[in-house]
DNA sequence: CTTCTCTTCATTTTT
DNA sequence: TGAAGAGAAG
């Protein structure tokens, strides 16, 4: 628990503090110790919010402050904007209910048919929730949206952060709400868009509760209207802000941290902040050139075999056994994910998938879900509105309106079959929760997805009580697991999801022109993605560019990253394939 | 209103 | 390659 000269800094000046600093430098650890620090001064612990943005991320800086300060930070309170704003806005007496962006996108379907708009309801809600995050003017299709939510009583993500904002606005609120907030800690605030700044800028107030902590280099999220330059306007709101920049990264060995830096260094217009590394020892880069992205896998997946070392004489001289937990495999894009499974369950390593779509928000299981929240209030119009949106009873967006209408009418028409389930149904609400999802199944088959819902809900009580509980296992370690029970594994994981987090070996597959940097996104943010990617190495980093792979269905030649191009040579060593190993068939077949 | 065929388009994710 | 949407045919 030491902490360097800046760090110490960081934690004892008065705020407002504005800490810029580089990746590993400690950040998430200062944010720590500087709200242990402020519970030692006497704050309470409950007047101190520390704020991040995923679930996970916050219960990481949680376990890290109790970690430092044990019973003394307890009530301290650690949550993600969107949860700030729910504490926000029920404490007042506001209660919605929220609504996951597919829900979401079934109301703003239903808008979309309504007046006639055409297009893709997936990337036009995209697009909503981008003008909203940058405060932007909307037009007549999101203030209907705005306005069906409304009337169901829901909030959806953005909605949220701007009625707590809203909220806010009103003096005598705001002046409640600092009182219970009195102080306010912000990680990764590079990834603030318009409302989560202004209600940064809101409870600050003066600004001597004011802590935030973040890395411009490290803004990964500007395509869903984040935006770093929120740095750029503290210097404005908050001019006597303490600016201190931490210099030190305690993470990366200096080939590594040298290598991301000559990368970064090619985005224009950057904060200027020296770094540099604390430990000067470390291996090169290594580069792997694999023919396509199964070989990849392949490659990827030997390589960890032989690291953590079944054959120990496979390790070369000095080589540190590793356990599979020290593995971290990550990509650009999500369905890049598939490949990677398939070649461990293959070699039968374990692994875990991080992040990502969980089971939950399978089809079928979203349709069972959504008919079981239906039977426990079935005179709640967004609930209604819903088993008609998604699910063995789902309809058209336009006929959703008109259906609805005519069964408070009594007359079900083809919907008939909807009302014998719901008999067949009848008094579950209050039966144990496994036994629905059963007869749920019996009716209208079982799929692996349904068959998991069912283990989950065993042993949870009532359906009632089970979908209550539900939102706790959102978050929900979506696991895939190759192998049982252990608990070491690889992680597999995006590069999004991987912000933050560190480990001794970290591979950056699919470093290849047109996936990263994606062909379609902005070729800075791409830049500072792969910035992330790299530094989350503690020991040692591999990339790998494969020849060619599967796009677009089609089998493309991709050229490697232009970021390759950028690494300073004398840093990376460029790996061939290994020992050549005798064909298979299977391989043959493929000439 | 359902079912079909044809076209278009593909990132990343928050309670 | 495959999902989602548009429009036509049944
Ligand atoms: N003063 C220090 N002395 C030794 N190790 C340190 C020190 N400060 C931080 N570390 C270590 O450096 C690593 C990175 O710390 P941390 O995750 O807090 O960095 P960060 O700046 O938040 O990184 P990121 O930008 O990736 O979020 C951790 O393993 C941490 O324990
Ligand atoms: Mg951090």
């Amino acid at each position: 628990h030491i902490l360097d000269p800046s760090q110490e800094e960081a934690v004892n000046s008065p705020g407002p503090v504005v800490v810029v600093a580089g990746p590993g430098t400690g950040k998430t650890r200062t944010l720590a110790h500087r709200a242990v620090r402020l519970v030692r001064d006497g704050v309470p612990p409950g007047r101190i919010a520390a704020v991040t943005f995923t679930n996970k991320a916050a219960g990481e800086m949680r376990e890290r402050i109790l970690g430092l300060a044990g019973k003394e930070a307890e009530g301290l309170w650690t949550g993600t904007f969107h949860s700030l704003c729910l504490e926000i806005l029920r404490d007042r007496g506001k209660d919605f209910e929220v609504v996951d962006d597919l829900e979401a996108t079934r109301i703003l379907e239903e808008v979309m048919a309504e007046l006639g708009e055409k297009g893709r309801v997936q990337a036009t809600y995209e697009s909503l929730c981008r003008i909203r995050a940058r405060g932007e003017k909307g037009g007549k299709l999101l203030d209907a949206y705005r306005g069906r939510l409304k009337a169901y009583g829901l909030w959806d993500y953005e909605e949220l952060l701007w009625d707590a904002v809203e909220l806010l606005e009103d003096p005598e609120v705001l002046g409640k709400v600092r009182d219970r907030f009195r102080h306010i800690l912000v990680d990764e605030f590079q990834d603030v868009n318009l409302p989560q700044y202004k209600l940064v800028r809101l409870l600050a107030g003066d600004g001597k509760g004011l802590f935030v902590i973040g890395d411009p280099d490290q803004a990964i999220y500007g395509f869903r209207g984040a935006d770093y330059r929120f740095f750029f306007k503290l210097k404005e709101d908050f001019p006597q802000a303490r600016w201190v920049y931490l210099r030190t990264s305690y993470r990366c060995p200096e080939p590594i941290l040298m290598a991301a830096r000559r990368i970064i260094s090619h985005n224009p217009d950057r904060f200027p902040v020296k770094l540099s590394a604390h430990r000067k020892e470390g291996p090169r880069i290594r580069l792997l050139r694999p023919s396509s992205e199964l070989a990849e896998g392949i490659a990827v997946v030997r390589e960890i075999g032989r690291m953590v070392g079944g054959a120990t004489m496979l390790r070369a001289g000095g080589e540190t056994e590793r356990s599979f937990g020290d593995f971290a495999v990550l990509f650009r894009t999500a369905h890049q994910v598939e490949v990677l499974e398939e070649c461990f369950l293959k070699e039968g390593l374990p692994y875990r998938v991080v992040g990502g779509r969980g089971f939950l928000e399978e089809p079928s299981v979203r349709g069972a879900l959504t008919f079981f929240r239906f039977l426990l209030d079935p005179h709640d119009p967004f609930r209604a509105r819903m088993v008609l949106s998604e699910g063995p009873f789902s309809l058209p967006p336009a006929e959703r309106e008109k259906a609805s209408r005519r069964i408070t009418e009594g007359d079900w028409g083809r919907l008939g079959r909807l009302r014998e389930v719901l008999e067949e149904f009848e008094g579950m609400e209050d039966k144990p929760a496994h036994e629905a999802v059963k007869k749920w199944t019996e009716i209208f088959g079982e799929d692996g997805h349904l068959l998991r819902l069912m283990r989950l809900a065993e042993g949870r009580g009532s359906l009632r009580n089970f979908l209550g509980m539900l939102p706790l296992y959102k978050d929900g370690d979506y696991e895939r697991r190759g192998e049982g029970a252990r608990t070491e594994a690889v992680s597999l994981m995006t590069l999004h999801a991987a912000k933050g987090l560190e480990f001794p070996v970290v591979f950056v597959v699919g470093v290849e022109e047109g996936l990263l940097p994606h062909a379609e996104g902005d070729p800075e943010e791409e830049r500072r993605l792969f910035y992330v990617g790299m530094t989350r190495a503690r020991e040692e980093l591999i990339l790998s560019a494969a020849k060619s792979r599967i796009l677009h269905g089609r089998r493309a030649e991709l050229p490697p990253s232009r970021f390759l191009r950028e690494l300073p040579e004398d840093l990376v060593v460029r790996e061939t394939p290994g020992p050549r190993r005798r064909r298979t068939s299977s391989q043959l077949s493929l000439f």
